[in-house]
DNA sequence: TTGAAAGCGCTAACAG
DNA sequence: CTGTTAGCGCTTTCAA
């Protein structure tokens, strides 16, 4: 294992000023700069991450909390993540905030707390307030992606997701437009926004509360149909359907066909997410980039450590992307 | 920060009790042992991972090379090493694999030699000859899931889930039957041992080589429509089409249902994997457990650490699960 | 079974 | 701008 030694040894300078050239911290002489380069170059010279840490407190490394990392839109974020801190020189590491109770404490009272990290980057990922703190206790910097009330947090204005999305659907001349997604109460609950939004548009519209459709679904293909089952053999059948992720659209698609609706003669759907099926199956949807996503969460990660990046914008983009599942009601 | 001499004066012992106490190496009297153990709690205290492991030469800490982590495959098979890790310490960093030349060099020259983690798991990541060098000469264990020729790997017997995917077919009395997936020459390639599966079943079933129709495309939905289309526009149509995943049966399916085709009426169709996509589709499939196949993974890194974990078999379980996307051909 | 003490490989004052 | 040096917080001989 070649060190640190080996390479000021090369240069013919101390391991001070190799240091000093390799991290960029300090004056060094554009001459030592030179020949400390070219030696660790010739040496393959690669700074033990661990001594490193343990010398300068800085881990370069950033962890990830997430509860969903196979669902398609974190596994996006989390690529895009990854992508873009390498450069910096940061690698990630991944916790998986799962729904074991131990696991989660082992997570929270141990892993989190071993200095890994120079910070956390939280997805959408629900935490008791207990955790919340322990996060916090750690004083180091945290960004969050998707809204929650106590964490400084890059997000989506879901509400807006929610009217925009039903906006469409009025302007097509829907005025029975039913909602699948999940009820929750948690008014920084995502789903919830996004059906706080829904409703806004309905009001604004005039449209009767008793005319509001809703069927709670977890985030899953088969909820989508299983809630959109039950939408259509009610005896007041929706002409418009959205639905709160791209998974439900299909899954409220499926339920129409089985049911021999077609989309959109007889049913309009709209999905939330950009999700790569939403392409494939001509799914009108409100994309919302969970690449750039991430990408910005790498930056406001970066800024908030002090690498030069810009922080970016914590409101994220969003855009109503029209493909072949909408169209105006059958007169 | 609460330190280990804080724990060690505490529980009136010496820092190397508390170590050996804590780390379960080394002898400690049980009444020495119930002191500190109460003490590091009492305080909260957690070992540094920098200065433990700049002192052992262990960090803990596993990292994961994958070149698609947004594929639903290797998202959850990740999802299950992490999850599977968490319980004996280990924290997982992930090394995302782009086709960029820059980055990638960056991975193997710099990032993988900082000495972040005591060994490897490769998922199915293709790497040059040059980058399994780097990997190997970084001395640590490495556990392939996927085959690989250099590796030491779990995997499934992907020529056997051709034939059987291709014989299933066969019994139900198809005699054209394609297949749709990656092409490639490389031996070891997963998706070219699908294809010399699908090959050797037709062969052994006597059906002429003229009659083996095969369409390439890439891993996406889309890419299985594309190559159906191809297939399905041909003078001499398949009643039987086998894809090499269940992405590419989706494409597949929709591609026949355009062309006016019935599934499984006018076409079987047999895809791969076990996506929970399959099952909401009712689409035949050859399930291999990704889920399963993590956990092995993570077992085998455990055993290659003497982390007393059983290592796995190096053959991974598949099965053929028979839903509604195949049928005999029609009379 | 325990404690003292010498590092692990690097960084950051500090003095020059 | 550069070198000397004292740690960073643990683990692990070694001797007792």
């Amino acid at each position: 294992m070649v060190g640190i030694d080996d390479v000021a040894r090369a240069a013919g300078v101390s391991t001070a000023t190799v240091s000093r050239t390799l991290s960029g911290r300090g004056p060094v002489s554009a001459g030592a700069r030179a020949r400390v380069l070219a030696a660790a170059d010739r040496l393959g010279y690669v700074v033990s991450s661990s001594a490193s840490s343990l010398a300068s407190g800085r881990t370069r490394n950033i962890g990830v909390l997430v509860s969903l990392p196979d669902r398609w839109f974190f596994a996006t974020v989390i690529g895009a993540i990854s992508a873009r801190l390498l450069p910096h020189g940061y690698d990630i590491t991944l916790y998986h905030l799962t729904d074991d109770p131990a696991q989660r404490r082992a997570i929270f009272e141990r892993s989190l707390r071993r200095g890994r990290v120079d910070g956390f980057i939280v997805l959408s990922a629900w935490m008791s307030d207990a955790e919340l703190d322990e996060l916090a206790g750690l004083d180091l910097p945290v960004v969050g992606v998707g809204a929650s009330p106590r964490l400084a947090s890059l997000a989506v204005d879901d509400e807006a997701v929610g009217r925009t999305a039903t906006a469409h659907l009025l302007d097509l001349g829907h005025r029975r437009i039913a909602h699948v997604g999940l009820s929750a109460d948690d008014p920084f609950h995502i789903p919830t926004r996004r059906r706080r939004g829904w409703e806004a548009a309905l009001g604004g519209a005039g449209i009767p509360a008793s005319d509001h459709d809703f069927a709670a679904a977890d985030f899953t293909f088969e909820g989508g149909r299983r809630a959109a089952r039950t939408l259509l053999a009610g005896a007041h059948r929706p002409t418009a359907i959205f639905a709160a992720s791209d998974e439900l659209a299909v899954g409220v698609i499926s339920a129409a066909r089985e049911a021999g609706l077609s989309v959109p003669g007889d049913l309009s759907v709209v999905g939330v997410d950009g999700h790569e099926l939403s392409a494939f199956f001509e799914i009108t949807t409100i994309d919302q980039f969970p690449q750039a996503q991430g990408e910005r969460a790498a930056d406001a990660m970066l800024a908030a450590l002090d690498e030069s990046a810009d922080a970016p914008a914590p409101a994220l983009p969003f855009e109503l992307v029209v493909r072949a599942s909408t169209a105006p009601p059958r007169a």
